[in-house]
RNA sequence: CGGGGCGUGGCGCAGCCUGGUAGCGCAUCUGCUUUGGGAGCAGAGGGUCGGAGGUUCGAAUCCUCUCGCCCCGACCA
């Protein structure tokens, strides 16, 4: 049993001026967490202990599927050289010399090193499946580390990677994780949704990400309330309504019209009397490629067309043409790639390249346009734009895709589901994806089919952000005075604030109550500081405990105070009761947090 | 990297414009009282005013440079 009066938890009425979302004030004034620097944080004695649970479920679960390694923190870079991501990283990874001049890196993530192993001890098929994790610190050089815990540059995260001998064998260690991650957040309280994932510049198929709806979150994840259907909006479709067709004018070829000052969509509109929904809109970017080992990167122009409605999501475009950046155009670069000034471009006139990225223009076309007809767009000429336009017989494109945004309340693209898309603010807790081969092709790593044949292994790539639950779980339960957290992750399950020390009766119960909690395997916390009852329930409502015994003016009766963090209710309980009540509470609330197995 | 803001005792802030004894609340320590929702009274300790340089008789305050932190954007397996 814990006592707090020789505990370090130090809780302040106050949090400090620059802490903005909840979670953040609240694991700063309950003592969990104090900074260190920009995303760089101390977990104290109530914080650890929390995130010590966590990670006990977490390779609880893991165990179910797969074996815990520890892999080194300091990397040196030939492994990073050989799956290209030495380069590839940019200025995310944390690099540095040894005093012999050596480059060496922080680990952001380990899929190199885990190949590494693979590839020097992996020969046969026989030796697949593998499932290999670690639950380790990571160091990233966020750009911009916020939000206290939910983006920091050094944090700990579960990361596991799976080697098959083929697609199914991959599909399966994919489900595996899926069905693991599903029960540790479940036991952790969190009220998740898993979302369809962008699988990014890691490479790969099938992506997967497990969210938090929070307004602290930086994700938006767009989801139906109808079906299941829920995707991150870097990856969401949507159902559109058909935009009534605009009828021809003139001959309906395309006619230049006059249209000074009207540089902005909104402009053009009114303009011409129509819906920007039938206005072209262009955005012209710089996409860098990155070339293989030796040469160096290189910028190429893309003109992205779509509604004028609709936003570009350049997450999309980035996976369209296969860059690995994008910038928007400078003035210079506009009139190099168009001939014209902004506000006014468009697509008649250009000269897309054949394939992206090449020494031209690409030229890329939302799909929303394709079978559309007398649309209005920029002219490539200052106060000009062209009516009557019309894709495919005006002008011609690179590419065809999808590289719009969703809005709210666009259509679900689940077949038949008349749903409308909501739109709304997550955390993301955990990420599973199929990998490919990217690294076991890069990094050569081989083994031999049953046919004796060489044959790489496909891999897949797994993590959950351990303190993320926390900082998810926290944002998900709190209120002005605090928060509270399942018992499952809690740093104490239950504390017994004894009201006033200098009460020998109130001593002694508290005491004895709070060794038969213990003796009856709960986790204890004793409240015996020497301070006045407020002070001690303002504390215990702040630290996220989810149960609270007062031992008060009742015990002469032989009478305690239940109270019920998550619901501030309390009842009083027989002395002799209590214990048998708290376990039934604690062993209730477990049952919510379980899942079939 | 662009834009904005802030660095004064452990926390929250005032003072800066208009240069002249470094202040307030909370916290801490001691004593007495108090004891069911962050107590009262009395006393005490604690600050190179982020750092460096400059202007000045004199700088927390004015100027230059610099470091750090926060917010918005960009960015983000």
């Amino acid at each position: 049993m814990q006592r707090w009066s020789k505990l370090f938890i130090p809780t302040l009425r106050e949090a400090p001026a620059d802490a903005e979302v909840a979670s953040h004030r609240f694991l700063v004034r309950s003592g969990y967490i104090r900074q260190l620097g920009a995303g760089i944080y101390s977990y104290l004695f109530l914080g650890q202990r929390s995130l010590n649970k966590i990670i006990g479920i977490v390779r609880e679960e893991m165990d179910r599927i797969g074996q815990e390694f520890y892999l080194p923190a300091l990397l040196p870079k030939e492994p990073w050289e050989q799956s290209g991501r030495w380069t590839g990283m940019g200025d995310n990874m944390f690099r540095l010399k040894d005093r012999k001049g050596a480059d060496l890196c922080l680990g952001m993530t380990h899929e190199e090193i885990m190949t590494t192993i693979a590839r020097g001890e992996l020969r046969s098929y026989k030796q697949l499946p593998q499932i290999w994790y670690q639950i380790q610190s990571k160091f990233r050089d966020e750009p911009r580390p916020k939000s206290g815990l939910l983006r920091v540059r050094q944090f700990t995260m579960k990361d596991s990677y799976s080697f098959d001998i083929d697609k199914a064998g991959l599909d399966k260690s994919f489900d595996l994780h899926d069905a693991v991650y599903r029960r540790i957040f479940t036991r952790c309280g969190l009220k998740f949704v898993a979302v369809e994932a962008d699988s990014g510049a890691m490479g790969g198929s099938q992506s997967q990400e497990f969210m938090v709806y929070t307004d602290a979150g930086e994700d938006l994840i767009a989801s139906c309330p109808v079906c299941s259907y829920a995707a991150n909006l870097e990856k969401a479709t949507s159902l559109l309504e058909p935009v009534a067709e605009m009828e021809p004018t003139g001959d309906g070829k395309p006619e230049l019209v006059s249209t000074p000052g009207c540089g902005a969509i909104s402009d053009v509109a009114a303009f011409f009397k129509i819906s920007p929904a039938s206005d072209i809109k262009c955005v012209a970017y710089m996409a860098l490629k990155r070339r293989t080992v030796g040469k160096p990167d290189t910028w190429h122009g893309v003109a992205a067309f779509l509604r004028g409605d609709h936003q570009v999501n350049e997450t999309k475009l980035l996976g369209t043409v296969g860059a690995a950046e994008l910038r928007t155009m400078q003035a210079e670069e506009l009139e190099r790639y168009f001939n014209g000034p902004a506000g006014f471009l468009g697509p008649v006139g250009l000269n897309p390249d054949a394939k992206p990225l090449e020494e031209g223009l690409t030229v890329v076309v939302d799909k929303s346009l394709d079978d559309r007809r007398n649309l209005v767009a920029g002219a490539n000429k200052l106060d000009y734009h062209l009516r009557n336009v019309t894709p495919g017989r005006d002008f011609s494109w690179t590419l065809l895709a999808e590289i719009r945004s969703v809005n709210e309340g666009e259509g679900c693209p689940k077949d038949g589901c008349k749903g409308k898309l909501v739109v709304g603010k997550a955390v993301e807790v955990g990420h599973i994806f199929k990998l490919g081969y990217k690294y076991s092709e890069s990094m050569g790593a081989r083994v031999l089919d049953p046919n004796g044949k060489e044959v790489t292994p496909i891999m897949g790539s797994y993590g959950i952000g351990i303190e993320r639950i926390l900082t998810a779980a926290v944002e998900q339960s709190n209120d002005k005075n605090g928060f509270w957290l399942p018992a499952s992750i809690a740093p104490f399950t239950v504390v017994v604030t004894i009201t006033n020390m200098t009460d020998a009766l109130l001593r002694e119960t508290g005491e004895k109550l709070a060794a038969e909690l213990e003796a009856a395997g709960l986790d204890v916390l004793l409240d015996d500081r020497d301070e006045r009852a407020g002070v001690k329930f303002k504390d215990a409502d702040l630290v996220g405990i989810p149960y609270r015994i007062n031992v008060g003016k009742k015990a002469a009766e032989g009478k305690v105070e239940l109270v019920t963090r998550a619901t501030s209710t309390s009842v009083d309980v027989a002395l002799s009761d209590v214990l048998a009540l708290v376990k039934e509470r604690v062993e209730e609330d477990a049952l919510l947090l379980t899942v079939g197995e």
